[in-house]
DNA sequence: CGGTACTTTGATTTCCTTCAATCACCGTGG
DNA sequence: CCACGGTGATTGAAGGAAATCAAAGTACCG
């Protein structure tokens, strides 16, 4: 934990406008890169060159195995920062799961201000702390829950990180292999565990299996275990 | 379960506003706490007064669910920082494995400086990157390995994190429900894969299944799948 | 339409868990 | 010194959750 090393996707520090706007000047001359569903971003060994902010869509950010199972880390979604804290190459892949738009972003440019700009700094250490969290969150989501509360878990911090106020219908915009590559699943197990639940009548699926309804929030909290 | 802290006082030094040792200006300063075996630095739900780092033994850095699973999410060794990046409570609980001593250093204290010293806030942005790493790593160690796989990549990350240079022997200083509750699996399966490896001529127990001898490394790292 | 990519569903297998018993180690006190 | 109780580790047998293998179903797109 401490030692140097490199690392990389970190998720978005909420917009406060105040403080140090260092990061929010460069964002505003930044440029915008369109990406195809499953276009990369950047992959495994690439030279890392920017640092990335979601504007649109899902970005996948995965790790694989030389066998070639996957581990996904981390969906990315509008707002949440991808790339930082990463020395030299990247040791993981990004990939968009649905058509995408990034906000490309120096990454040298911004770390050489980040050394006498202690503002800066301190907002990407809070941007880390804060992608520490939720991988922290989904190592426990998948080191200790069964099949069901994985599922339920993963439709819930979907829910909280990207459905508008209110709103009950989450977007999936991935495919199940990557629901699964993140759960630690296969995706025959994703598929039957959707159909479990909604045979329980906790959530329902529309559009194709790209929509998901939470009919049941409170059971589908239950289920999660927390 | 609250831990006595009485013997924390940091002793007065004021921010220097100088640059980079600020944090070890600190550590020289700081009090050293001493912990039997199982007991804890902090728990789940207490203030978050202290940035604490291991100075001695294990501590196994944890999160308990609602019916009594807990994920262990990283081992602290010598040198490592636990307690950066939260605010306001703890959402996660540390124990000592084995007898060990840490450094408390006043949490609030430290992130003031933060605030305008660059040189600090980089800092800790550096550590908590290597958390994040080392994090991201058992969760693909987790989401995607079998058993032999997760203890073979244990035992290997054990090695590099602890063993001098050239050892061969690692001193485990925890339990084996420590060591399933990091890898996601139960306490027979772990002591079925090291006997299972020990029968391959891969490693041997010592000293009562303390002690493990790594006798054949390019056997285990093969095993570990990288 | 026809073809491709993805999802769902079913049958079977496998690996890990669970349950249960025994064993080994260690400090304590008779 | 050794019987003892307690904690932790090992081993075995049985069961189960998810993986694997296989096939059919469904949406999408030229």
């Amino acid at each position: 934990m401490l030692a140097a090393h490199t690392d990389e996707t970190v998720r978005g520090t909420r917009a406060t406008g105040q403080e140090s706007n260092s990061l929010d000047q460069r964002m505003a001359y930044a440029t915008v890169r369109r990406l195809r569903a499953k276009e990369h971003v950047f992959c495994e060994g690439d030279e890392r060159e920017h640092v990335f902010r979601v504007e649109e869509g899902v970005i996948a950010v995965y790790k694989t195995l030389p066998d070639g199972r996957r581990q996904i880390i981390d969906f990315a979604y509008p707002g949440d920062l991808i790339g930082l804290g990463v020395i030299g190459e990247h040791v993981l892949s990004a990939q968009a799961t649905a058509p995408s738009k990034v906000r490309c972003l120096a990454a040298a440019a911004l770390e050489r201000i980040a050394e006498t700009d202690a503002g800066l700094a301190l907002k990407l250490y809070k941007a880390v702390c804060q992608e520490l969290a939720a991988t922290r969150s989904l190592l426990v989501t998948v080191g200790q829950r069964s099949a069901i509360e994985r599922v339920a878990a993963f439709l819930l911090s979907l829910h909280r990180r990207t459905a508008p106020e209110g709103a009950a219908t989450i977007n999936l915009a991935m495919r199940r292999s990557d629901i699964a590559d993140l759960l630690g699943l296969t995706i025959e197990t994703v598929s039957r565990t959707l159909t479990k639940l909604r045979c329980m009548g906790v959530i329902d699926l529309e559009q194709g299996a790209t929509r998901v309804r939470l009919c049941d929030l409170p059971h589908l909290l239950e289920l999660a275990n927390e």
